[in-house]
DNA sequence: ATCTAAATTTAGACATGTCTAAATTTTTAT
DNA sequence: ATAAAAATTTAGACATGTCTAAATTTAGAT
């Protein structure tokens, strides 16, 4: 598998989150940043390889095999993004883009001894589930924020929507994976929240908080 | 610079070590194993790119750009062959592979942090230096193993030539660097000798000993 | 000094993965 | 049901890095 190859699978397998239907060739292009005829291009050769399941017109699905080789991928990704946040002290945000590169090392040994080495991590530093050897994630339950009532608790667990600015929100208000919160106050007009981490008190709007995932204490 | 690029350089740097020549054509393609006409045509692309000094049918010599960019490649080749082998105990014969995918990873933050979590060591699992980087290296001053006098006593430093099958004959004979060498014996007539390392002794032949490298006590 | 052998370069080709522009198919709106 | 819009595919091109075969240059031997 080339790297381009690993990047379409990893894509399909993450778009594929929670639906059975095809994937389409746009979606994907803009997930990948291509153009989409490039990306009928490989869908056509990943389909010759049995690692897609593509009709024309219609989009592709990954095949078992296929979407085996991108959990591995996700594995990889999510076991160095351990790697680096809690062996080389790497910011929440700086993360993801260099466990880009290091997902295509090739090594099925270095896998299983990185894995072991960081204690077998369950979740990356962003919350969500490292795939295990055979493909299998344990999804653990989780909540929105949002939906949390006034004077709860509970534990942040992951954040949805891993972009940069969002990260770097978070880091810089010292709020992370495992931080207590407790709800203060809800605003009923724009459903906005007064929350507190570690005895400081923030405000949030609607948007951070349907972004942040946690489990009730 | 992309893979191959990088790939050039260190060769190039690698056999430059020692001379002031220009690198033949040819000598570069055996040592990347491909074919001599490829070879012209990257040289004369980093030569555009001012990474190289390529005079046709003379050979090249990297510039101060390429020299410094082929010892960073090199310094997170050993540096990653480090962490192979002390955090995820890998064997001898095994981190070199993998570390020559895991150099041409792009991070300037990412290659600081792995030297400080590792100790910013000076030599890598073969003994090699590990340049600095600024690209200098501290050349331990080490002696082979077959100039050694009967009764000396040494420390294994490093070995000459890092090939798959000579390193796992040392791996087997628990022969690793930091191992304490005394020369029992020496046979004149072929320069076999007869050492013993940890209470165990050991018959070896001069190709052996003169691809060990060792420093006096 | 010149001829031969070895080393090197050039020319033309191929595979990978991308692109633009044009053609085709599907979807949506009326 | 059909026309217009959107999505998708095809055709042809380009960049990278490789190859083989042929041409050229250099080095070595006499």
């Amino acid at each position: 598998m080339t790297r381009a190859e690993e990047n379409y699978l990893k894509a399909i397998y993450q778009l594929s989150a929670g639906t059975q239907n095809r994937i389409s060739t746009t979606s994907l292009a803009e997930r990948l940043e291509t153009k989409p005829s490039s990306v009928t291009d490989m869908l056509q050769k990943l389909h010759d390889k049995s690692m897609v399941k593509y009709v024309k017109y219609k989009g592709a699905q990954l095949s078992a095999q296929g979407r085996h080789m991108a959990s591995q991928i996700v594995r990889k990704h999510r076991l160095w993004e351990v790697f680096l946040y809690e062996k080389l002290a790497f910011g929440w945000d700086q993360v993801h883009e260099i466990a880009e590169q290091l997902e295509h090392i090739k090594s099925p040994d270095l896998v299983e001894r990185l894995d072991e080495f960081l204690g077998c991590p369950t979740t990356d530093p962003h919350g969500d589930p490292i795939p295990d050897k055979q493909g299998n994630i344990v999804q653990i339950d989780k909540k929105l924020l949002s939906e949390q009532a006034i004077n709860s608790q509970s534990i942040l667990m992951g954040i949805k929507d891993s972009e940069d600015a969002f990260l770097s929100y978070l880091s810089q208000k010292n709020i992370q994976l495992g931080s207590r919160i407790t709800v203060l106050d809800k605003e009923p007009f724009d459903e906005s929240m007064t929350i507190e981490i570690d005895r400081t008190t923030h405000f949030i709007s609607k948007t951070i908080a349907t972004n942040i995932y946690v489990q009730n204490i």
